[in-house]
DNA sequence: CGGCATCCGAATGGATACTG
DNA sequence: CAGTATCCATTCGGATGCCG
């Protein structure tokens, strides 16, 4: 039991009904890991959140946004002049895991290379199964 | 620009189209972050797998491991003998990866008390909105 | 601008049964 | 043991439209 996610605090992300599991899947779903990360640099409106993590829609981003500020993630500030402007920003809980979340990121631009040759020799193989591509 | 997942080598995970965007969905998943994080303490058949992380199903944890094998992070030996033997390991590409969610799971387990915290506030305010819980 | 409600197709994911 | 195949319910998630 060298390293790992063990605690002997009695709470374990593998276990389905513990919180950390909820608060892993919110913080590493589809636009979550996405939209913290956009956030480590400082508050964003809402529609520049949207543009930061191009591809989410208006509904998915709230619903992410809605989320992350329910687990103490994310705060919103709204001021309600006309047009409304509201700003999100990371949390003092957030923040730590967002940067965790950019570390995660900056890893995997860092083996991507590796990983794009694997999928590409891995591609090679299927179109040619016949020669194995050991040598 | 103090900080963030910025990178000059024209690759960025917030591009739809990049593969570190796949990647990064493949190793943020559902079932894909505990995966890798049950095998960092080394190899483990299929089945042991399973029951690392619970609540996945046999065609959800196949699913997740051809991914993450087809992204060259997790490598797949096959014993051919009767009953058959299968082990799962991180790659070298894969175990940065993994030990990058195992410190992202670190750091949400010692968030939970603020979260949790946060969440039962948060319910509180829901239940008596006439009063704030700002005090 | 910053959302939420509705609709609807697509993808996820569980249960079960089956194979080597 | 280690999967795959099929079926089916649930959820995801995009498009559109409306509201403050």
């Amino acid at each position: 039991m060298s390293r790992g996610t063990e605690r002997v605090d009695g709470m374990s992300v593998f276990d389905p009904d513990c919180t950390s599991r909820e608060v892993l899947e919110h913080a590493t779903g589809r636009w979550g890991a996405l939209t913290l990360a956009a956030l480590v640099n400082g508050p964003l409106r809402f529609a520049e959140v949207g543009r930061a993590v191009s591809g989410v829609s208006d509904r998915m981003l709230s619903q992410t946004l809605q989320r992350l500020e329910a687990d103490g993630l994310v705060s919103r500030t709204q001021q309600s002049t006309i047009p409304p402007r509201v700003d999100y920003d990371l949390t003092d809980l957030g923040r730590p895991i967002a940067e965790r979340i950019c570390d995660l990121i900056e890893t995997i631009y860092e083996q991507l290379p590796g990983i794009v040759t694997h999928q590409r020799a891995l591609r090679a193989a299927e179109a040619s199964p016949a020669r194995d591509t050991s040598d």
